[in-house]
DNA sequence: GTCAATTACGTTCTCCGTAAGGATG
DNA sequence: CATCCTTACGGAGAACGTAATTGAC
């Protein structure tokens, strides 16, 4: 079917091959640098000028000249030769992690601590790759997942979750909190039951700690201390002080490593807060962006499943 | 011999096949406009990614996305498509004559009729070639040519004529011109030894004609007039109001052919005036030059040897 | 006579099309 | 089950290398 006139396909070899000989202006040497044998880079040279319709070089069997329009033409060649270079090399440094963007949004819990051992790591094994990161509460990190600002986001469950591609990462377990003298500081293990009556100092409401935690707790018939905080940090202070006890998510214990605090696992398989992987619904990962989340998922406590690295293009919508 | 590992050899259908893909996000319409079958399109695009060392495609089958390394690749894409394009129209611009400049020098004779002649003929062929014309006397003609101002010159022979490659494009016969009323008015044909004691009009000095004529005219026993000129026009006025005779090469005639004036054949063999073709030493022609030079060739009075028109690469050096 | 480009020719390999296979909605 | 991409395979043509030829100095 290919009736009609073939079209002049001009290759990177080829422009090669002609600057080659407009350089050195000889058959023999050009032919050798451009590693091919004389009559067949005589050839590709013949085809290039029919292919023109116009002869490039002058040629007696002594010497090798440019024509005008070889002139014109090399000019072009050459620049045509160094944007494609320039395009594949970038090409090929993306895919060899030497170019590259990752752009991601986290909860501040996963932010502090996590993430940026995460980017240190990352940093070491590819360290000319740029990176991005905002820590927003569950909504923010779902709108620039929204907007496409970010390449993921690391966060808890929130509202329209449909309209995302949304991975579970991680069931997060969660730990008792209490002052180091508090009566529960020396048992190994606490139970949901062993909570009643507690005075609790909560997380804000907006945060999705707090709102996993909400109906679980109603139940558990704990006392609300009325405290409603924004900052780890601060949760940490106030327990330390005596001030109540807390229920954290396992990932932001790196702010109640104190001596004043006492942190007991908390045993209530149906309490796990579920980290999930969100991202743009039918947009794949660049290979910047898989390379981060391997790094993550590497670093996240309980590590070694690849079921959560497979990520490319089969989801379970949430 | 071809023991290391090929270069990423980038060409023009690939690319334009690739930003089809990019452009529909459908392998088989893509195929179609690309006019391959899927298959074939499909393997293209998948030695594509080989090369780039990174998916360009996410591919279910019911849904093609580009990939974040593959939209940065398209948008150089279609910049490369659109520079070798421009290029090969370019070139073949040049090759079809809708391109090109032609840059000349010849004498003012020549200048004065018959290139205007040509360059108007020239045109009506070659409509949007630009035309450049340098009427100077025989060294500036050659300067030019040196200089690589011009493509070519029409002149005399000049001193250092060695310096480049000419060869005569006709040799122009002398005529003799005298007042309407003058006793040798109504000859069909003059000798040398007719002019024996006429007053003659020269040339000046530094014309080629008169550095030709010199020679001869000293042998053949004319009297100086003493006033020598550099227009043409005006020599014919001076004949014309009847102040002395003069021999004027054939192409400067059109401006003695007034009612006031006698033109007559100058029976002289010996003395004519060789009308060279002068090129810089090696250096082809532009296609648009040589389509000038066929022009002007079959304009020259006794057209039709083809002898002149071989410009190839040989010729006899002066 | 030597060096250098072209032509001739046989082989290899790339690239394409047809046909079968497999996945997705 | 219909659509659409991929894999498999066989053939046509492009491209390459070796050898012979032509041409310039």
């Amino acid at each position: 079917m290919k009736s009609w006139r073939m079209a002049f396909n001009l290759s990177l070899r080829v422009l090669q091959a002609f600057v080659e000989l407009a350089d050195c202006r000889h058959f023999t040497r050009a032919a050798e640098r451009s590693h091919l044998s004389q009559p067949a880079f005589s050839q590709l040279i013949r085809r290039l000028e029919e292919d023109a319709g116009v002869p490039l070089f002058t040629r007696t069997t002594r010497n090798v000249t440019l024509t005008v329009e070889g002139e014109l033409f090399a000019e072009r060649a050459r620049r045509l030769i160094a944007d494609m270079q320039s395009s594949i090399a970038d090409l090929r440094d993306h895919a060899t992690y030497r170019k590259g963007r990752v752009a991601m949004a986290a909860l501040p819990s996963l932010s502090a601590d996590l993430i940026p051992r995460a980017f240190a790591a990352f940093r070491r094994s590819y360290p000319t790759i740029t990176l991005e990161l905002f820590d927003r509460l569950s909504d923010g990190c779902l709108e620039l997942v929204r907007r496409g600002r970010v390449d993921f986001a690391l966060t808890a469950p929130g509202p329209r979750l449909h309209e995302f591609d949304s991975a579970p990462l991680r069931s997060e377990p969660f730990y008792f909190v209490c002052g180091a003298r508090h009566p529960l500081a020396r048992r190994r293990r606490i139970r949901l039951r062993d909570l009643w009556g507690l005075e609790m100092i909560h997380m804000a409401r907006s945060s999705s700690v707090r709102q996993h935690l909400e109906p679980v707790i109603a139940k558990a018939g704990v006392l609300d201390s009325g405290i409603e905080i924004e900052q780890l940090a601060t949760l940490a202070g106030l327990i330390a002080s005596g001030l109540g006890v807390s229920l954290v998510p396992e990932l932001t214990l790196f702010q109640f490593r104190r001596r004043e605090l006492a942190v007991i696992p908390l045993e209530a398989p149906e309490l796990t807060r579920p980290l999930l992987l969100v991202r743009r619904k039918g947009v794949a990962l660049s290979r910047a962006a898989e390379a981060m989340l391997e790094v993550i998922v590497e670093m996240l406590p309980g590590a070694g499943r690849a079921s959560a690295r497979r990520t490319s293009a089969a989801q379970a919508s949430g």
